[in-house]
Formats: C-alpha cells, structure tokens, sequence
DNA sequence: TTGTATGCGTTATCAT
DNA sequence: ATGATAACGCATACAA
C-alpha cells in the first residue's frame, strides 16, 4: 500500500504537500494537485488510519459492546447504530460479552487500547455503582444503550409504561387473571401489575409469575392457572422469543388464543406478523434509539465537558395483533 | 492514558526498558521489572494499539463485511467470529452493506484504511470475476463465507446436497407433488429437484415454485397447486424466515401441517423448537462454519504465500420434526 | 541488562 | 505555495 512520502518522491514534491493536496487543504499549485491527485489515485491510495490516529488523536472507531448479538433485537440495533455511525465516518468495533462480566470487563479494556472515540454499550452488570465508576474512569464518552444507568448517558424505552400499556389492553380485552412471564425485578412486569390493579382491583390475586423457560414446568404452571382461573387469562411475555414459546405450549395444550388466553410479547420481531394467530408485541423504537445514542456520543466526543449523564428514555409502543384481539 | 515513555520517566529508566518489561520480552532486571510493572499498573496503563500497529505492522483486526446483520442467521455468525477471532486477540470492525454493491466497495476502502489484518465477507455481488479480482487486488487475507468464490478462500456449504437431503425427507415421508419457495438458480433448489426427479421420476411435473412475499399471492398460489395435487405435498422454503409466514398461511388456510402438506425450512432457527407443529429445517454449522473461516484467515495471515484460494464446502444436516413427520 | 537511535505514516507548526 | 522539522506511542536493531 503506497505511501504520502512515496508519492511524494514519485511526483517530486514533499510529503507534507502530498497531505496537504490529498486533504484538499491550503492553496496549492494547481499542477501540483494534479500530479499528485493522479498518482495517488493510480497507486489507489488509502491514508493510514493508524497514522492519523497517532497524528491526530481521533480514532473513529466506536466501540460496540454488547451481551448478545445474536439476540434479533441486539443485531438490529447494531445494524442501525453502523448505519448512523458510518453517516458521520466512524466505524464499530464489536464485542460480545455472552452475558459474562469478566467478558465486559476485558472488552472495557481492549477498547481502551483501541483508543476509541466512543463506547456503546449493553453491560451485563445491573448498574452496581462501581461498574459505573469503572466506565466513568476510562474517561471515554460512553452512551449505554437498552438499560438505565444513572450518571451516565443511557438511552432506553420505558419499560414500565410498556408493561402498563400491555396491562390496560389486556383489561380491555376483557380478561380476568394474568400472567406474566419473566423476572419480576423487570420495569415492564411493575408497569403490568399497576394497570392491572389500578383497572381491576378484583382481579388483584388472580396472577401467576412464571421464570422457568423449560416447556414441561411452563405447561404445567399454565395448566394450573387456566384450571384456577376460568375467565379469559392475559398472558405478557418478556420477549417475543419467550412468547412463541408460548404459543406453541399453548396450541399443543389445545388452548385458544386469543379465546381463552390472550398473549402479548415484546420486541415486535418480524415474525409477529407470520405466526399464526399474528401476535400481539410491543414495538421498541430500534432505529430511533440507535441514531439518539450515536446523536449523544457523537456530541460528547465533539465537545467533551464532562458533564453529568442524563437519561433519555424513549417510548415502546403497543402493536396490537390477533394473539390478544378477538375482533381481529 | 499513560504511555510508556511516562512511565520510564516515573521509573527513572529508558522506554525500551519499559517495553521490554510490558512485553514480556528478554531478561530484564527483577527489581526494574518490579518497579515498571508497579507503576505501569498503578497507572492503569494500556498500550496505544494504533502505535503498535503502525511501528509493527499488524492492526489485530478483523475486517468483517456483511449484506445484513439483522438477518439471525448472519448474527449468529458474527457471535461466532468475535469468539474464535477473540481467543486469537483479533477484534472485529463491522460493516453492514445492506445488500448495496456501492456500499460493500465504500467497507473494501475502509477496511484498507484501517489496515485490517484480514477480511471475512459475505459478498452482495454474486461472484463476478471483476468482483474477485477487486478483493484480490487489495493484497489483503480474506475469506469468503456463507458463499462460494472461486480463485477465493470460502467457507459455505453445499445446498445442493442439503436440498437433496430435504428432496429426499419429503419423498420418503410421502409427498407426491413438490413447491419451493425461493429462487430457482439456489443450489438448494437443484437439489431438492435432483433428489425428487430420481426418487418419483413420476412426480416430475408435479412442482410449483413460488418466488413471491406477499401472503395474498402465496396463498393463491398455494390453492391452486394443492388443488391441482390431491396427494400430500412437500414444501421446501429457504429460510426459516419463509417457513414461519409459510406455516401461518397453511394454517390459516385450513391446511393440515404435516397431514396436507409437510413442512422444511433452512437455518434450523431457535424458533423451530417453539411452533406448532415444530419445524423442520436444515441446519447449518455456524459454529463451525466460523472456526474455519478464522482459522484460514488466521493461516493466511501467519503465512502469507499467495496461494490459490481453496473452496471449504461443509455439510449441512436435516433435523426433521413434527412439521414433516407425521410420526412425531 | 540497559540505553540510544531510528522508523512506522500521518498531522501540524514552523520557516521560507 | 512549499519544504524542513517535530511529534504521536511504540518496536527494534544496535551499541554499550
């Protein structure tokens, strides 16, 4: 790969001109330009980005750290993140953690010595306060992405008002026990639980939380809700993956949805649309979560106060699909 | 961020001293040693990958270029990439070309910029020689993945032989007219055909391939063949993804799955454990598929001889469920 | 065992 | 308008 200072020996000027030609700065002779231009272009020149770095002290490389990326939520978010990154010239270096703390940490430091100009990041840790320090210490600008983290900038969808979205549309729909399914320590599981209360407060008891993902333990726990519970049951589920699940343990049960059981899940995947019944899901704003957190770093590296991070929580959206409508 | 020659002036000794030190290298006085190692940690020192790179000649990076990332299939690829290249010190920089020609040439000018030590692509043009010569031309070890480049490394495997492993399935399971859904120059395709042709030469006629996306006209033309077709039908889709949408238009149509018609997707998705029926589909060797790739490329760039690139067909594997096989 | 000198490919600051 | 020169952070060959 050729060279500034071999072009510039091949044209008969300095390097330092054949930078200042190739950058488009400065006045420089017209016929100069030229030959140089053209050599470069004949030897199809590429500028050392590791030169440039060293030089100029950016990198453009934006480190992506993430807990999964084979998780369809993850990988459209890393899609829309390379998208509005690459607009503005900065590239993504990835990571996957797989969920694994020393993972992340080793990731915090290799991207460290990348000298990226800028982290995104899932963390795997629920924000412990060190975790944060250990993030503020690198003294990068860090933007994390799907969770909150406070003190940091940290784009996110409001779980809770996802959950009670989801809560008040299963009342609507007419149902009198719930069910939830995931980890109640989840915001959407608080938001759910509120409306429903709020909205029935009969109904208060008639709730089932199911964590296993194992499909005989969830048939049974299932089983005996829908035999405890004879009204038409609402079922939430943390995420669509989890909510075809689901679905199939309930069709093989031989319970009709949205008949007997409503089912609503999270993340608006593609296939919503191509199950059958097409189902119920919360839609996250994806490409709008990514372009504010590329927005957010892009700022801080631009102007690096280092202010206090601020939290921008952004609005999920309940898409509303035969799985939980009978009129659909 | 510490750099070496700071930290041979807190240490009162030279930076090649430190280099040394920091790198394991030759004998160095324990005590030096000691005392650079105290305050290299102390100070939370990383070394500046850039300036590696640009005095040793090897960026440790990955150029990875994709046509979508959001595809769950190419995801979970990556996730595999980013842990063998990752076991290797090598770190990933992503590109996503969204299927565009312009954009996969602007990520073969990047990657070159960056100096990646290698190159790990999925390519949107189907193997043009200019194409080839294009990517040999940028001097830079690469291999090709998920698709076969002749003159190239690449690592993909053998539709044809996995779809006349499907071909077969669905004859043995007693289908007597065929549909595929999806292009008719895929490999898969001729050897679903292959398969069926010599297994029912009788069955010949008895195909119908549909290339659509649209429901309505899915369906239509889903009518019309099973109309056409009284016997049980085996259909073959080329993804998982067509499969699930397939699979609610049967069932929305009334079709018996697997009864009427047997189902086969391709990718073996997680979601072909959760529906019902469950699905069958060929299942890929990502993982190993990965590992391969990594290990050309790492070969290549140990030993850079520039040798003929090699074709790494691999075998794909049929895991037939409930969705063709009216047993289970 | 350790220090000096040099170079990697740029950018940037000087002169000229 | 252009050429010296230094500097970025590190590795490496050589000298001591």
């Amino acid at each position: 790969m050729i060279t500034m200072t071999e072009i510039a020996k091949l044209t008969g000027v300095s390097q330092p001109t054949v930078s200042r030609v190739l950058n488009g700065n400065q006045a420089v002779n017209p016929e100069v330009r030229e030959r140089v231009t053209a050599c470069a272009r004949e030897h199809g020149y590429q500028p050392n980005v590791m030169a440039q770095s060293l030089a100029g002290s950016r990198t453009h490389l934006i480190g992506v750290i993430l807990t999964d990326i084979s998780n369809a939520f993850f990988a459209d978010l890393v899609k829309h993140i390379e998208q509005e990154a690459g607009k503005n010239g900065y590239r993504l270096i990835l990571f996957n953690t797989n969920y694994h703390p020393e993972r992340e940490q080793e990731c915090l430091e290799v991207v460290q010595r990348y000298r990226v100009d800028g982290l995104v990041v899932v963390p795997v840790q629920e924000e412990t306060a060190e975790w944060r320090d250990r993030v503020r210490r690198l003294h990068i600008p860090a933007v994390v992405i799907t969770r909150r983290a406070k003190g940091l900038d940290c784009v996110y969808v409001d779980h809770r008002e996802a959950g009670s979205q989801v809560g008040r549309h299963l009342h609507e729909q007419g149902c009198e026990s719930y069910v939830f399914f995931g980890n109640m320590a989840d915001e959407k599981y608080e938001g759910f639980m509120e409306a429903v209360e709020k909205l029935a407060p009969a109904n208060r008891k008639h709730f089932t939380n199911i964590v296993t993902k194992e499909p005989a333990a969830i048939e049974k726990h299932l089983a005996k809700h829908l035999e405890q519970y004879p009204g038409r049951a609402g079922i939430f589920a943390y995420n669509d993956r989890r909510a075809l699940q689901i679905l199939g343990i309930l069709q093989r049960m031989g319970i009709e949805v949205p008949g007997r059981a409503a089912l609503v899940g999270f993340d608006n995947t593609y296939m919503c649309e191509y199950l059958y019944p097409r189902l119920s899901s919360v839609s996250q704003p994806n490409e709008a979560m990514a372009a504010k957190a590329v927005e957010l770093l892009l700022h801080r590296i631009e102007q690096p106060e280092e202010l206090q991070g601020e939290a921008h929580p952004m609005h999920a959206r309940l898409i509303p699909r035969s799985s939980s409508v009978i009129a659909l």
